[in-house]
RNA sequence: GCGUCCGUAGCUCAGCCCGGUAGAGCACUCGGCUUUUAACCGAUUGGUCCUAGGUUCAAAUCCUAGCGGACGCACCA
Protein backbone atom coordinates (compact mmCIF):
# COMPACT_ATOMS: atom_id res chain seq x y z
CA UNK A 1 0.00 0.00 0.00
CA UNK A 2 2.37 2.31 1.30
CA UNK A 3 4.81 1.81 -2.77
CA UNK A 4 1.14 2.53 -4.59
CA UNK A 5 0.40 5.54 -2.35
CA UNK A 6 4.44 6.52 -2.99
CA UNK A 7 3.96 5.87 -6.94
CA UNK A 8 1.11 7.68 -7.45
CA UNK A 9 2.84 10.80 -5.40
CA UNK A 10 5.62 10.50 -7.56
CA UNK A 11 4.30 10.68 -10.64
CA UNK A 12 2.37 13.63 -9.57
CA UNK A 13 5.87 15.28 -8.60
CA UNK A 14 7.10 14.75 -11.80
CA UNK A 15 7.25 18.31 -13.86
CA UNK A 16 5.45 18.80 -17.38
CA UNK A 17 9.12 18.62 -18.62
CA UNK A 18 9.37 15.16 -17.04
CA UNK A 19 5.99 13.66 -17.93
CA UNK A 20 6.60 14.84 -21.75
CA UNK A 21 10.23 12.66 -21.30
CA UNK A 22 8.55 9.89 -19.74
CA UNK A 23 6.20 9.64 -22.95
CA UNK A 24 8.40 9.71 -25.53
CA UNK A 25 10.35 7.04 -23.72
CA UNK A 26 7.39 5.05 -24.21
CA UNK A 27 6.95 6.09 -27.74
CA UNK A 28 10.45 4.70 -28.63
CA UNK A 29 9.47 1.57 -26.76
CA UNK A 30 6.55 1.50 -29.01
CA UNK A 31 8.58 1.94 -31.89
CA UNK A 32 10.83 -1.19 -31.09
CA UNK A 33 13.20 1.10 -29.92
CA UNK A 34 15.50 0.20 -26.84
CA UNK A 35 16.19 3.71 -25.46
CA UNK A 36 19.19 2.24 -23.26
CA UNK A 37 21.10 -0.35 -26.10
CA UNK A 38 24.31 -2.30 -24.91
CA UNK A 39 27.16 -1.04 -26.42
CA UNK A 40 27.83 1.49 -29.89
CA UNK A 41 30.99 1.44 -32.38
CA UNK A 42 31.85 4.75 -33.65
CA UNK A 43 34.45 5.48 -35.98
CA UNK A 44 35.80 8.77 -34.89
CA UNK A 45 36.14 11.06 -31.96
CA UNK A 46 34.68 14.31 -32.91
CA UNK A 47 37.74 16.43 -32.01
CA UNK A 48 39.30 13.84 -34.44
CA UNK A 49 37.18 15.29 -37.12
CA UNK A 50 37.42 18.42 -36.17
CA UNK A 51 41.52 17.72 -37.46
CA UNK A 52 40.80 15.70 -40.12
CA UNK A 53 38.94 18.15 -41.76
CA UNK A 54 40.25 21.33 -41.00
CA UNK A 55 40.91 21.93 -44.45
CA UNK A 56 37.52 21.43 -46.43
CA UNK A 57 36.05 24.73 -47.63
CA UNK A 58 32.92 26.17 -46.93
CA UNK A 59 30.20 24.14 -49.16
CA UNK A 60 32.73 21.47 -49.84
CA UNK A 61 30.88 17.87 -49.85
CA UNK A 62 32.80 14.13 -49.08
CA UNK A 63 31.84 11.06 -49.39
CA UNK A 64 33.59 10.07 -46.10
CA UNK A 65 30.78 8.01 -44.36
CA UNK A 66 31.71 8.88 -40.12
CA UNK A 67 29.94 7.32 -37.27
CA UNK A 68 29.79 9.51 -33.87
CA UNK A 69 28.08 9.34 -30.57
CA UNK A 70 27.31 11.49 -27.95
CA UNK A 71 25.08 14.23 -26.38
CA UNK A 72 22.32 16.17 -27.68
CA UNK A 73 23.14 19.93 -26.30
CA UNK A 74 21.21 21.95 -28.95
CA UNK A 75 18.21 21.89 -31.59
CA UNK A 76 17.13 23.82 -34.13
CA UNK A 77 14.87 24.06 -36.77
CA UNK A 78 12.86 20.67 -35.74
CA UNK A 79 16.00 18.64 -35.77
CA UNK A 80 17.45 20.37 -38.99
CA UNK A 81 20.50 21.24 -36.91
CA UNK A 82 21.82 19.49 -33.85
CA UNK A 83 24.52 20.38 -31.58
CA UNK A 84 26.25 16.69 -29.98
CA UNK A 85 29.21 16.67 -28.37
CA UNK A 86 31.78 13.66 -26.88
CA UNK A 87 34.46 14.03 -24.68
CA UNK A 88 36.55 15.47 -27.21
CA UNK A 89 34.37 18.17 -28.86
CA UNK A 90 31.32 19.65 -30.24
CA UNK A 91 29.95 18.78 -34.29
CA UNK A 92 26.79 19.81 -35.69
CA UNK A 93 24.33 17.55 -37.72
CA UNK A 94 21.98 17.81 -40.15
CA UNK A 95 18.54 16.76 -41.29
CA UNK A 96 16.67 18.81 -43.95
CA UNK A 97 13.28 18.03 -42.55
CA UNK A 98 11.59 17.50 -45.98
CA UNK A 99 13.62 15.23 -47.21
CA UNK A 100 14.81 12.97 -44.10
CA UNK A 101 14.22 9.15 -43.73
CA UNK A 102 10.93 7.36 -42.50
CA UNK A 103 13.50 6.58 -39.50
CA UNK A 104 14.30 10.13 -38.60
CA UNK A 105 10.56 11.32 -39.38
CA UNK A 106 9.84 8.85 -36.66
CA UNK A 107 12.51 9.35 -34.04
CA UNK A 108 12.76 12.77 -34.13
CA UNK A 109 9.70 13.92 -32.17
CA UNK A 110 10.54 11.39 -29.31
CA UNK A 111 13.93 12.86 -29.30
CA UNK A 112 15.16 15.84 -26.36
CA UNK A 113 18.22 17.84 -25.86
CA UNK A 114 20.45 15.37 -23.51
CA UNK A 115 19.77 12.60 -25.17
CA UNK A 116 22.79 10.43 -26.08
CA UNK A 117 22.43 9.53 -29.66
CA UNK A 118 24.99 7.58 -32.38
CA UNK A 119 24.60 9.05 -35.69
CA UNK A 120 26.29 7.70 -39.13
CA UNK A 121 26.36 10.33 -42.04
CA UNK A 122 28.85 12.21 -44.80
CA UNK A 123 30.84 14.57 -43.73
CA UNK A 124 30.77 18.09 -45.14
CA UNK A 125 31.34 21.96 -44.56
CA UNK A 126 28.30 24.39 -44.24
CA UNK A 127 28.09 27.45 -46.58
CA UNK A 128 28.34 29.29 -42.92
CA UNK A 129 31.47 27.23 -42.06
CA UNK A 130 30.11 24.77 -39.94
CA UNK A 131 31.48 21.18 -40.46
CA UNK A 132 28.59 19.01 -40.50
CA UNK A 133 27.07 15.68 -40.47
CA UNK A 134 24.65 14.48 -42.79
CA UNK A 135 22.23 12.34 -40.55
CA UNK A 136 21.31 8.92 -42.68
CA UNK A 137 20.72 6.98 -39.53
CA UNK A 138 20.24 7.89 -36.28
CA UNK A 139 20.70 4.85 -32.75
CA UNK A 140 19.27 5.84 -29.49
CA UNK A 141 21.63 5.67 -27.01
CA UNK A 142 20.07 6.95 -23.96
CA UNK A 143 16.81 8.51 -23.51
CA UNK A 144 17.42 11.14 -20.33
CA UNK A 145 14.41 11.65 -18.46
CA UNK A 146 15.25 15.36 -17.03
CA UNK A 147 16.00 18.40 -19.02
CA UNK A 148 19.70 19.54 -18.79
CA UNK A 149 19.97 22.70 -16.30
CA UNK A 150 20.17 25.74 -18.33
CA UNK A 151 20.89 29.70 -17.49
CA UNK A 152 18.91 32.33 -18.87
CA UNK A 153 20.07 35.67 -19.56
CA UNK A 154 17.59 38.26 -20.79
CA UNK A 155 16.36 35.92 -23.61
CA UNK A 156 19.35 34.17 -24.37
CA UNK A 157 19.37 30.71 -23.07
CA UNK A 158 22.51 28.21 -23.09
CA UNK A 159 23.34 25.24 -20.67
CA UNK A 160 24.36 25.91 -17.52
CA UNK A 161 23.96 26.00 -13.39
CA UNK A 162 23.18 29.44 -11.73
CA UNK A 163 22.93 27.49 -8.43
CA UNK A 164 26.41 27.02 -6.89
CA UNK A 165 24.98 24.46 -4.68
CA UNK A 166 23.81 22.29 -7.28
CA UNK A 167 27.07 22.39 -8.81
CA UNK A 168 28.48 21.07 -6.03
CA UNK A 169 25.93 18.34 -5.10
CA UNK A 170 24.89 17.31 -8.47
CA UNK A 171 28.55 17.12 -9.65
CA UNK A 172 27.73 15.18 -12.61
CA UNK A 173 24.78 17.84 -14.01
CA UNK A 174 28.16 20.36 -13.48
CA UNK A 175 30.03 18.34 -15.77
CA UNK A 176 27.55 18.12 -18.31
CA UNK A 177 27.36 21.81 -18.88
CA UNK A 178 30.14 23.53 -17.23
CA UNK A 179 33.39 23.14 -19.15
CA UNK A 180 35.74 24.54 -16.96
CA UNK A 181 34.32 22.19 -14.25
CA UNK A 182 35.66 19.36 -16.27
CA UNK A 183 38.80 20.52 -17.21
CA UNK A 184 39.52 21.10 -13.62
CA UNK A 185 39.16 18.03 -12.76
CA UNK A 186 41.08 16.88 -15.63
CA UNK A 187 44.22 19.35 -14.76
CA UNK A 188 44.28 17.73 -11.29
CA UNK A 189 44.02 14.46 -12.69
CA UNK A 190 47.01 15.93 -14.78
CA UNK A 191 48.50 16.92 -12.16
CA UNK A 192 48.78 13.80 -9.93
CA UNK A 193 49.99 11.50 -12.71
CA UNK A 194 53.08 14.32 -13.58
CA UNK A 195 54.16 14.51 -9.58
CA UNK A 196 54.17 10.90 -9.78
CA UNK A 197 55.90 10.92 -12.98
CA UNK A 198 58.57 13.18 -11.84
CA UNK A 199 59.29 11.95 -8.50
CA UNK A 200 59.22 8.68 -9.81
CA UNK A 201 61.79 9.09 -12.67
CA UNK A 202 64.12 10.55 -10.04
CA UNK A 203 63.65 6.67 -8.15
CA UNK A 204 61.19 7.69 -5.60
CA UNK A 205 58.29 5.16 -4.96
CA UNK A 206 54.83 5.50 -3.62
CA UNK A 207 53.75 3.34 -0.87
CA UNK A 208 50.59 3.49 0.78
CA UNK A 209 50.01 3.63 4.36
CA UNK A 210 47.32 3.39 6.56
CA UNK A 211 44.30 5.64 6.36
CA UNK A 212 42.68 3.85 9.64
CA UNK A 213 44.68 4.47 13.10
CA UNK A 214 43.99 4.49 16.67
CA UNK A 215 45.69 7.46 17.04
CA UNK A 216 46.07 10.41 14.20
CA UNK A 217 49.80 11.69 14.21
CA UNK A 218 51.83 13.67 12.11
CA UNK A 219 50.32 17.22 12.06
CA UNK A 220 48.43 19.63 14.77
CA UNK A 221 44.95 18.69 13.61
CA UNK A 222 41.32 17.57 15.00
CA UNK A 223 40.77 14.06 13.88
CA UNK A 224 37.41 12.25 12.55
CA UNK A 225 36.70 9.23 14.80
CA UNK A 226 35.38 6.30 13.49
CA UNK A 227 34.59 2.88 15.03
CA UNK A 228 35.60 -0.76 14.52
CA UNK A 229 33.07 -3.13 15.30
CA UNK A 230 35.03 -6.77 15.83
CA UNK A 231 38.32 -4.82 17.29
CA UNK A 232 35.98 -2.78 19.45
CA UNK A 233 38.16 0.25 19.26
CA UNK A 234 37.67 4.04 17.89
CA UNK A 235 39.69 4.27 15.10
CA UNK A 236 40.79 8.05 13.81
CA UNK A 237 40.91 9.14 10.48
CA UNK A 238 44.42 9.88 9.29
CA UNK A 239 45.54 13.59 9.67
CA UNK A 240 48.77 13.62 7.59
CA UNK A 241 50.61 10.61 6.44
CA UNK A 242 53.85 11.40 7.63
CA UNK A 243 54.81 9.05 10.52
CA UNK A 244 54.27 6.17 8.49
CA UNK A 245 56.21 7.51 5.75
CA UNK A 246 58.96 8.19 7.99
CA UNK A 247 58.58 4.30 9.84
CA UNK A 248 59.16 3.37 5.66
CA UNK A 249 62.44 5.31 5.79
CA UNK A 250 63.59 3.60 8.47
CA UNK A 251 62.74 0.16 6.76
CA UNK A 252 65.30 1.43 4.35
CA UNK A 253 62.96 2.95 1.69
CA UNK A 254 65.31 5.74 0.97
CA UNK A 255 63.16 7.71 -1.84
CA UNK A 256 59.44 7.73 -1.00
CA UNK A 257 56.40 9.34 -1.17
CA UNK A 258 52.80 8.74 -1.31
CA UNK A 259 49.78 11.07 -2.48
CA UNK A 260 46.50 10.57 -0.33
CA UNK A 261 43.86 11.66 1.06
CA UNK A 262 43.58 13.25 4.30
CA UNK A 263 40.98 14.12 6.93
CA UNK A 264 40.80 16.71 9.42
CA UNK A 265 37.67 17.86 11.61
CA UNK A 266 37.82 21.44 11.33
CA UNK A 267 35.85 24.77 9.65
CA UNK A 268 35.28 24.51 5.82
CA UNK A 269 36.10 27.60 3.64
CA UNK A 270 37.09 28.76 0.20
CA UNK A 271 40.58 26.99 1.36
CA UNK A 272 39.60 23.89 3.22
CA UNK A 273 37.61 20.76 2.61
CA UNK A 274 37.51 18.60 5.62
CA UNK A 275 39.00 15.89 3.45
CA UNK A 276 41.83 17.00 0.96
CA UNK A 277 45.10 15.53 -1.12
CA UNK A 278 48.02 15.46 0.24
CA UNK A 279 51.59 14.46 -0.88
CA UNK A 280 54.63 13.62 1.21
CA UNK A 281 58.00 12.98 0.06
CA UNK A 282 60.89 11.72 2.50
CA UNK A 283 64.31 11.96 0.73
CA UNK A 284 67.22 9.92 2.82
CA UNK A 285 70.92 11.34 2.89
CA UNK A 286 69.43 14.80 2.23
CA UNK A 287 68.48 17.75 4.32
CA UNK A 288 65.77 20.71 4.08
CA UNK A 289 68.05 22.92 1.97
CA UNK A 290 68.49 19.77 -0.58
CA UNK A 291 64.11 19.32 -0.26
CA UNK A 292 63.62 23.22 -1.21
CA UNK A 293 65.77 22.37 -4.69
CA UNK A 294 63.24 19.07 -5.51
CA UNK A 295 60.21 21.20 -4.47
CA UNK A 296 60.97 23.88 -6.02
CA UNK A 297 61.74 22.00 -9.33
CA UNK A 298 58.82 19.92 -9.00
CA UNK A 299 56.04 22.64 -8.65
CA UNK A 300 57.55 24.43 -11.91
CA UNK A 301 57.25 21.47 -13.43
CA UNK A 302 54.26 20.26 -12.88
CA UNK A 303 52.93 24.18 -13.66
CA UNK A 304 54.93 23.88 -17.21
CA UNK A 305 52.88 20.04 -17.53
CA UNK A 306 49.40 21.40 -16.22
CA UNK A 307 49.10 24.86 -18.12
CA UNK A 308 51.94 24.36 -20.61
CA UNK A 309 53.66 27.42 -19.09
CA UNK A 310 55.66 28.12 -15.64
CA UNK A 311 54.07 31.81 -15.36
CA UNK A 312 50.28 31.49 -14.25
CA UNK A 313 47.05 33.86 -14.57
CA UNK A 314 45.69 33.05 -10.91
CA UNK A 315 42.28 35.25 -10.06
CA UNK A 316 43.84 37.93 -12.26
CA UNK A 317 47.16 37.56 -10.68
CA UNK A 318 50.38 36.69 -12.18
CA UNK A 319 52.62 33.61 -10.60
CA UNK A 320 55.84 33.43 -11.82
CA UNK A 321 57.63 30.09 -11.64
CA UNK A 322 60.09 30.34 -13.91
CA UNK A 323 62.34 32.31 -11.70
CA UNK A 324 64.15 31.00 -9.12
CA UNK A 325 61.86 31.06 -6.24
CA UNK A 326 62.25 34.17 -3.07
CA UNK A 327 63.99 32.34 -0.26
CA UNK A 328 63.80 34.07 2.83
CA UNK A 329 64.02 33.41 6.48
CA UNK A 330 60.68 34.09 9.10
CA UNK A 331 63.04 36.22 10.99
CA UNK A 332 63.78 38.44 8.07
CA UNK A 333 60.44 38.51 6.79
CA UNK A 334 59.30 39.70 10.40
CA UNK A 335 61.63 42.58 10.55
CA UNK A 336 60.95 43.98 6.86
CA UNK A 337 57.46 44.15 7.77
CA UNK A 338 57.16 45.12 11.34
CA UNK A 339 60.35 46.25 12.03
CA UNK A 340 60.72 44.09 15.52
CA UNK A 341 63.25 41.23 15.96
CA UNK A 342 61.45 38.17 17.82
CA UNK A 343 61.56 34.63 18.82
CA UNK A 344 59.33 31.82 19.20
CA UNK A 345 55.49 31.28 19.11
CA UNK A 346 55.40 35.67 18.76
CA UNK A 347 57.44 35.49 15.99
CA UNK A 348 55.05 32.71 14.36
CA UNK A 349 52.20 35.08 15.73
CA UNK A 350 53.75 37.87 13.78
CA UNK A 351 54.86 36.20 10.72
CA UNK A 352 51.04 35.05 10.26
CA UNK A 353 49.34 38.22 10.96
CA UNK A 354 51.74 40.64 9.38
CA UNK A 355 53.92 38.90 6.51
CA UNK A 356 51.57 35.43 5.07
CA UNK A 357 49.26 37.15 2.57
CA UNK A 358 51.69 39.35 1.37
CA UNK A 359 54.25 36.48 -0.32
CA UNK A 360 52.04 36.35 -3.58
CA UNK A 361 55.06 35.26 -5.86
CA UNK A 362 56.18 32.09 -4.49
CA UNK A 363 58.31 32.33 -1.78
CA UNK A 364 60.36 29.88 0.67
CA UNK A 365 60.38 30.48 4.22
CA UNK A 366 62.85 29.17 6.83
CA UNK A 367 64.01 28.81 9.72
CA UNK A 368 61.00 28.00 11.67
CA UNK A 369 60.75 28.60 15.80
CA UNK A 370 61.43 25.41 17.54
CA UNK A 371 57.82 25.54 19.53
CA UNK A 372 55.75 25.22 16.40
CA UNK A 373 58.10 22.26 14.80
CA UNK A 374 57.73 18.97 16.88
CA UNK A 375 59.10 16.45 14.02
CA UNK A 376 61.83 19.13 12.56
CA UNK A 377 65.83 18.71 13.52
CA UNK A 378 67.27 21.66 15.81
CA UNK A 379 69.12 24.23 13.44
CA UNK A 380 72.25 23.14 13.33
CA UNK A 381 73.76 26.65 14.42
CA UNK A 382 70.55 28.93 15.39
CA UNK A 383 69.33 27.63 18.83
CA UNK A 384 65.16 28.15 19.18
CA UNK A 385 64.88 27.14 15.18
CA UNK A 386 64.24 24.11 13.45
CA UNK A 387 65.52 23.49 10.09
CA UNK A 388 62.05 23.73 8.07
CA UNK A 389 60.48 25.74 5.13
CA UNK A 390 57.43 26.82 3.81
CA UNK A 391 56.68 27.34 0.59
CA UNK A 392 53.87 29.89 -0.04
CA UNK A 393 52.28 31.00 -3.08
CA UNK A 394 49.53 34.02 -3.11
CA UNK A 395 49.85 34.11 0.43
CA UNK A 396 48.83 30.47 0.86
CA UNK A 397 50.47 28.02 2.75
CA UNK A 398 51.43 25.39 -0.16
CA UNK A 399 54.28 23.05 1.05
CA UNK A 400 56.05 22.28 4.14
CA UNK A 401 59.07 20.97 5.04
CA UNK A 402 61.77 19.96 7.29
CA UNK A 403 65.22 18.39 8.07
CA UNK A 404 63.18 15.91 9.26
CA UNK A 405 64.16 14.81 13.50
CA UNK A 406 65.62 11.62 13.69
CA UNK A 407 67.21 11.68 16.92
CA UNK A 408 65.01 9.45 19.11
CA UNK A 409 65.53 11.12 22.72
CA UNK A 410 64.86 14.18 21.33
CA UNK A 411 61.74 13.20 19.44
CA UNK A 412 60.42 11.42 22.89
CA UNK A 413 61.27 15.34 24.92
CA UNK A 414 59.44 16.91 21.58
CA UNK A 415 56.62 14.62 22.00
CA UNK A 416 56.48 14.94 25.99
CA UNK A 417 56.44 19.04 25.07
CA UNK A 418 53.45 18.25 22.58
CA UNK A 419 51.56 16.03 25.53
CA UNK A 420 51.87 19.47 28.20
CA UNK A 421 50.54 21.41 25.61
CA UNK A 422 47.59 19.05 25.41
CA UNK A 423 47.23 18.62 29.05
CA UNK A 424 47.21 22.45 28.95
CA UNK A 425 43.90 22.57 26.83
CA UNK A 426 45.18 22.64 23.59
CA UNK A 427 43.08 20.06 21.77
CA UNK A 428 45.27 20.40 18.09
CA UNK A 429 48.78 19.69 20.02
CA UNK A 430 50.83 16.35 19.17
CA UNK A 431 50.11 12.92 19.96
CA UNK A 432 52.47 10.98 21.35
CA UNK A 433 53.39 8.11 18.96
CA UNK A 434 55.66 6.16 20.95
CA UNK A 435 56.28 2.93 18.30
CA UNK A 436 57.45 6.26 16.38
CA UNK A 437 60.21 6.93 18.69
CA UNK A 438 60.88 2.93 19.06
CA UNK A 439 61.18 2.87 15.24
CA UNK A 440 63.76 6.01 15.19
CA UNK A 441 65.53 3.99 18.30
CA UNK A 442 66.41 1.73 15.10
CA UNK A 443 67.88 4.20 13.32
CA UNK A 444 66.44 6.90 10.79
CA UNK A 445 69.20 8.06 8.34
CA UNK A 446 69.40 11.75 7.73
CA UNK A 447 66.60 12.90 5.63
CA UNK A 448 64.40 15.58 4.63
CA UNK A 449 60.31 15.31 4.30
CA UNK A 450 58.09 17.42 2.43
CA UNK A 451 54.80 17.84 2.46
CA UNK A 452 52.11 19.94 -0.20
CA UNK A 453 48.85 19.83 -0.77
CA UNK A 454 47.55 19.04 -4.37
CA UNK A 455 44.32 20.24 -3.74
CA UNK A 456 45.72 24.21 -3.41
CA UNK A 457 48.28 23.66 -5.83
CA UNK A 458 45.33 22.87 -8.26
CA UNK A 459 43.46 25.90 -7.34
CA UNK A 460 46.54 27.73 -8.52
CA UNK A 461 46.83 26.06 -11.92
CA UNK A 462 43.19 25.64 -12.73
CA UNK A 463 42.64 29.49 -11.55
CA UNK A 464 39.67 28.25 -9.20
CA UNK A 465 38.79 30.68 -6.61
CA UNK A 466 37.47 27.80 -4.13
CA UNK A 467 38.70 24.35 -3.24
CA UNK A 468 35.60 22.84 -4.24
CA UNK A 469 35.87 23.53 -7.70
CA UNK A 470 38.83 21.23 -7.72
CA UNK A 471 37.53 18.47 -6.02
CA UNK A 472 35.05 16.33 -7.59
CA UNK A 473 32.48 15.75 -4.83
CA UNK A 474 33.38 18.27 -2.00
CA UNK A 475 31.81 17.89 1.51
CA UNK A 476 28.32 19.03 1.97
CA UNK A 477 26.01 19.39 4.38
CA UNK A 478 23.35 16.46 4.34
CA UNK A 479 19.77 17.67 3.09
C1' G B 1 30.24 30.79 16.19
C1' C B 2 28.96 36.25 14.59
C1' G B 3 27.11 39.62 10.68
C1' U B 4 24.67 40.76 5.82
C1' C B 5 21.53 39.08 1.99
C1' C B 6 18.23 35.53 -0.46
C1' G B 7 13.82 31.73 -0.92
C1' U B 8 7.46 33.40 -6.23
C1' A B 9 6.14 28.50 -12.82
C1' G B 10 11.07 23.49 -15.16
C1' C B 11 14.95 27.97 -15.47
C1' U B 12 16.08 33.43 -14.69
C1' C B 13 13.42 36.98 -12.32
C1' A B 14 9.39 41.14 -11.48
C1' G B 15 5.52 42.03 -7.95
C1' C B 16 6.56 43.14 -1.45
C1' C B 17 8.21 49.61 0.45
C1' C B 18 2.25 51.56 0.27
C1' G B 19 -2.35 44.37 1.67
C1' G B 20 -7.37 43.91 -2.89
C1' U B 21 -8.26 37.87 -8.93
C1' A B 22 -0.44 35.19 -9.50
C1' G B 23 2.99 38.16 -13.72
C1' A B 24 7.13 38.36 -17.79
C1' G B 25 10.90 36.13 -20.78
C1' C B 26 12.86 31.48 -21.88
C1' A B 27 11.87 26.03 -21.86
C1' C B 28 7.91 22.27 -22.91
C1' U B 29 3.51 20.98 -26.21
C1' C B 30 0.74 22.13 -30.78
C1' G B 31 0.53 24.81 -35.54
C1' G B 32 3.29 27.72 -39.27
C1' C B 33 8.07 28.64 -41.58
C1' U B 34 12.66 26.08 -43.31
C1' U B 35 20.40 26.08 -44.24
C1' U B 36 20.34 27.23 -38.72
C1' U B 37 23.81 28.06 -34.78
C1' A B 38 19.90 32.96 -28.99
C1' A B 39 16.57 30.53 -35.54
C1' C B 40 11.88 33.03 -36.41
C1' C B 41 6.07 33.77 -36.11
C1' G B 42 1.45 32.36 -33.50
C1' A B 43 -1.29 29.68 -29.68
C1' U B 44 -1.68 26.66 -25.39
C1' U B 45 0.08 24.58 -20.84
C1' G B 46 2.39 25.32 -16.30
C1' G B 47 2.00 27.97 -9.11
C1' U B 48 1.68 24.56 -1.57
C1' C B 49 4.48 32.56 -3.64
C1' C B 50 10.12 27.84 1.63
C1' U B 51 7.23 26.09 6.35
C1' A B 52 4.21 27.13 10.69
C1' G B 53 1.65 30.61 13.41
C1' G B 54 -0.24 35.74 14.07
C1' U B 55 -2.65 40.66 12.53
C1' U B 56 -6.69 41.78 8.98
C1' C B 57 -13.04 41.69 5.84
C1' A B 58 -8.72 40.29 2.84
C1' A B 59 -1.54 38.35 3.17
C1' A B 60 3.32 36.61 -2.04
C1' U B 61 3.07 41.58 0.40
C1' C B 62 2.81 43.38 7.38
C1' C B 63 4.57 40.72 12.30
C1' U B 64 6.88 36.33 14.97
C1' A B 65 9.35 31.75 14.91
C1' G B 66 11.53 27.94 12.18
C1' C B 67 13.88 25.51 7.80
C1' G B 68 17.19 25.86 3.65
C1' G B 69 21.01 28.49 1.03
C1' A B 70 24.84 32.28 -0.43
C1' C B 71 28.51 35.75 0.90
C1' G B 72 31.81 38.17 4.55
C1' C B 73 34.52 37.72 9.35
C1' A B 74 36.81 34.37 13.09
C1' C B 75 39.57 29.18 13.47
C1' C B 76 42.10 25.53 10.45
C1' A B 77 46.36 23.34 5.26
Amino acid sequence: MTTVVQTVDDKQELTNLEQERQRKLEGLRELGIDPYPYKFERSHFIKDLIEKYKDLADEERTEDMVTVAGRVTNQRNDWMFVDLVDDTGKIQLFSDSKTRAEHLQQLFPLLDKGDHIGVTGKIRRTPRGALTIDMETVTVLSKTLKPLPEIVEGKRRRLGISDVETRYRQRYLDLIVNEKSKDNLYKKAILMREIRNFLDSRDFVEIETPILNTEAGGAAAKPFVTHHNSLGVDLTLRIATELHLKRLAVGGFERVYEIGRIFRNEGMSIKHNPEFTSIEVYWAYTDVYDMMGLTEEMVRYVAQKVTGSEIVNYQGTELNFSKPFRRVTMQELVKEHTGKDLVGKALNDAFEHHCEEKLIEPTMVYDYPIEISPLAKKHRDKPGFVERFELFIYGRETANAFSELTDPQDQRQRFEDQAKERAGGDDEAHVFDEDFVNALEYGLPPTSGMGLGIDRLAMFLTDSASIRDVIAFPTMKPL
